[in-house]
RNA sequence: GUGGUUUUAGCUCAGUCGGUUAGAGCGCCUGAUUGUGGUUCAGGAGGUCGUGGGUUCGAGCCCCAUAUUCCACCCCA
C-alpha cells in the first residue's frame, strides 16, 4: 500500500485545541442568549435526503450543494446503463441517477422538514436554535469555508413583529458580550421590493432588480445602474429606481420617502408598516439601538429566495468581512413539505467568520487554557506506586492533574510540562518517598516546597 | 463556474543569468546538568524543491498538465 501525503479537502479546517476553546467560547455565547430568550435547541442530520433540499436555494444554490454519491454498484440496474454520457449538459439528469443524499447547506431547511415531520409533537409558535455545522461547494477564500458552523433561531407558528424586534435584539447582545463593539444590523423588506418592482411594472424582474441593487456599496451607482439595464431595465426605469436607491436620512425619514413612493402599492406600503412596528417594538425592548445600529437599509436584498417580509443582515464596521449574520422571515418554506399557511422568521450568526473577526481584533478573553493544573513526575516504579493514589486524590478533589506515563529524564517531564503550559509539577523520588511530602513546583516562580499531601492539595485548590 | 496567485526542512521563508554538495531563523534531538522546565553554550538530525510529463549536456529556476493556497468575480455565513 502506497503512502498517501496527508491533507486536507478543500475548504476544511482542523480545529487545535486553542482554536476549540475560542470557538467554543463563541459557541456557548451565542447559545446562552438564544436560550434567554425562549429559544430550545434541536440538532438535524448532516445529509438530508437530496429532494429535501433542492430547489430551496435558487439556481446558484443548487450548484453548490455537496452530493453523496450512492453506495454499491448504483449504475448496476439497466434503465441507468442506458444513460447516454454524451449528451449535452447531462450531469442534471445524471444526478438523481447516482446521488439521493446530499449534505445541508443550511439550518433553515432541515428545520422546516423538522416542524412538518414533528407538527404532531411541537406547541405553536415554536422557538428552536441550532448550532451544527453546512457544507457549500463554493470556491474557498477569505471568511469562506466548505464546511462551516452556522448558529440559528428561527419560530415557526408566529406572524408577530416582536419576533423580529427579538432577533434585532439578539444579534445587538450576542455581538456584544463577545466584544464587537461596531457593527451594523441592516434591516429591510422584501416587500418594499416588491412593491418597487410592482411601480416600475416589472414585478417579474424583482430578483434581478434586487441583486443588482445590492451591490450599491461596492459598485456605486453607475455600476448598479448599468448592471440594471443589463438585466432589462429602461432608462425610463432607472429614474423612478434612483431616489429609491439613494434614499438618505434616518430610519424615520427614509420611511417618510419611501410611503410618497410607495403610495399606490398595496404591498410596498404593508411593507413599510412592518419596518415601522419592528422599529417601534425595538425600540420599547432596547431604546436606542434603532438609532444607532439598528438601520434600514433598501438595497439589502439577501440571496435566499425563501423571504417574504422583513430582512437582515449584520456586518462589522471593524474589519472588512462579509456578513457574519443573516435572516429573514419567510412566510410558507414548510409549503414545500405540504404544511400550508405557517410562517417563520429567523436569524444565522455565521462562526466561523466571527471567529476570524475576533481574532484579526484579538477580542478573545485572555483565559488560559483550562488544561491540566498539576503534573506528578514519574521517577520509578516505586515513585509511580506512590503517586498513583495521590493522582486520584487530586482528581477527586477537582483538580485536572497528570501523571507522566513513563519514567523518563525529569528534564524531558518538566519540558513537557513548560510546553503544555501546566503551572505545577509535583516530584516525588526518593526523598520525596522518605519523608512522605512531595515537592510542589511553581513553573512560572521557579520556587519549590515540601508539602504534606494535605497540605499540597489545599494549595492547588 | 470565470480570472489571477501560491507551493522549497516540522513552521515561517531566502534561493541571483538554467550550472558543482539547495540555505537561514524558529522548532526538534543530544550534551554541558544521571533530581528540575523556561534563559545560556556546544553539537546533531531533518529535503522525491506539491505531483506527473517535457525542453536541455545540465532544471528549485523554462514549458505543459494537474492538485493545493490565497485573492478578485459570481454568490454567500
Amino acid at each position: 500500500m502506497s503512502n498517501i501525503k496527508p491533507s486536507l479537502a478543500k475548504g476544511t479546517r482542523d480545529f487545535s485545541p486553542l482554536e476549540m476553546i475560542r470557538r467554543n467560547y463563541i459557541f456557548d455565547t451565542i447559545k446562552s442568549v438564544f436560550k434567554k430568550y425562549g429559544y430550545a435547541e434541536i440538532q438535524t442530520p448532516a445529509m438530508e435526503n437530496l429532494q429535501t433540499l433542492t430547489g430551496k436555494y435558487g439556481d446558484e444554490g443548487d450548484k453548490l450543494i455537496f452530493k453523496i454519491l450512492n453506495s454499491g454498484d448504483f449504475l448496476k440496474e439497466p434503465k441507468k446503463k442506458e444513460f447516454d454520457f454524451n449528451a449535452p449538459e447531462n450531469s442534471n439528469q445524471l444526478t438523481p441517477l447516482i446521488s439521493e443524499k446530499a449534505l445541508r447547506y443550511d439550518l433553515t431547511v432541515p428545520f422546516a422538514r423538522y416542524v412538518v415531520m414533528h407538527q404532531n409533537e411541537i406547541a405553536l409558535p415554536f422557538k428552536r436554535f441550532q448550532v451544527q455545522p453546512v457544507w457549500r461547494a463554493d470556491r474557498p477564500q477569505r471568511g469562506r469555508y466548505r464546511e462551516f458552523y452556522q448558529c440559528d433561531a428561527d419560530v415557526v407558528g408566529s406572524d408577530s413583529l416582536l419576533n423580529e424586534a427579538e432577533f434585532a435584539c439578539i444579534y445587538h447582545e450576542a455581538l456584544q458580550k463577545l466584544g464587537l463593539r461596531d457593527f451594523t444590523i441592516k434591516l429591510n423588506n422584501r416587500k418594499i421590493l416588491s412593491g418597487i418592482a410592482e411601480l416600475i411594472g416589472k414585478p417579474e424582474l424583482i430578483v434581478d432588480m434586487t441583486v443588482a441593487i445590492d451591490k450599491l456599496d461596492k459598485i456605486g451607482l453607475d455600476g448598479v445602474s448599468k448592471e440594471l439595464v443589463e438585466r432589462g431595465f429602461t432608462s425610463a426605469d432607472l429614474e423612478i429606481l434612483k431616489p429609491v436607491i439613494l434614499l438618505e436620512g434616518n430610519n424615520a425619514e427614509k420611511l417618510n420617502s419611501l410611503s410618497q413612493v410607495l403610495a399606490h402599492s398595496e404591498t410596498g406600503l404593508k411593507g413599510i408598516d412592518e419596518l415601522k412596528r419592528v422599529l417601534d417594538y425595538v425600540e420599547a425592548l432596547n431604546p436606542g439601538l434603532t438609532a444607532t445600529m439598528l438601520q434600514l437599509d433598501i438595497t439589502l436584498a439577501r440571496g435566499l429566495n425563501y423571504y417574504t417580509g422583513c430582512i437582515f443582515e449584520v456586518k462589522t464596521n471593524e474589519v472588512a468581512m462579509g456578513s457574519i449574520g443573516g435572516g429573514g422571515r419567510y412566510d410558507d418554506l414548510t409549503g414545500m413539505f405540504g404544511l400550508k399557511g405557517l410562517t417563520g422568521v429567523g436569524i444565522s450568526f455565521g462562526a466561523d467568520r466571527i471567529y476570524d473577526v475576533l481574532e484579526e481584533l484579538g477580542l478573545f478573553p485572555e483565559t488560559a487554557m483550562a488544561g491540566t493544573r498539576v503534573l506528578l513526575t514519574n521517577f520509578d516504579a516505586a515513585a509511580e506506586a506512590f503517586a498513583l493514589p495521590l493522582l486520584s486524590r487530586l482528581r477527586d478533589a477537582g483538580i485536572a492533574a497528570e501523571l507522566y506515563p513513563a519514567a523518563a529524564k525529569l528534564k524531558k517531564q518538566f519540558s513537557y510540562a513548560d510546553a503544555k503550559g501546566i503551572p505545577y509539577v509535583v516530584i516525588v523520588g526518593g526523598e520525596e518517598l522518605e519523608s512522605g511530602k512531595p515537592a510542589l513546583k511553581n513553573m512560572a516562580t521557579g520556587e519549590q516546597e515540601s508539602l504534606t499531601i494535605d497540605l499540597l492539595i489545599e494549595r492547588l485548590q
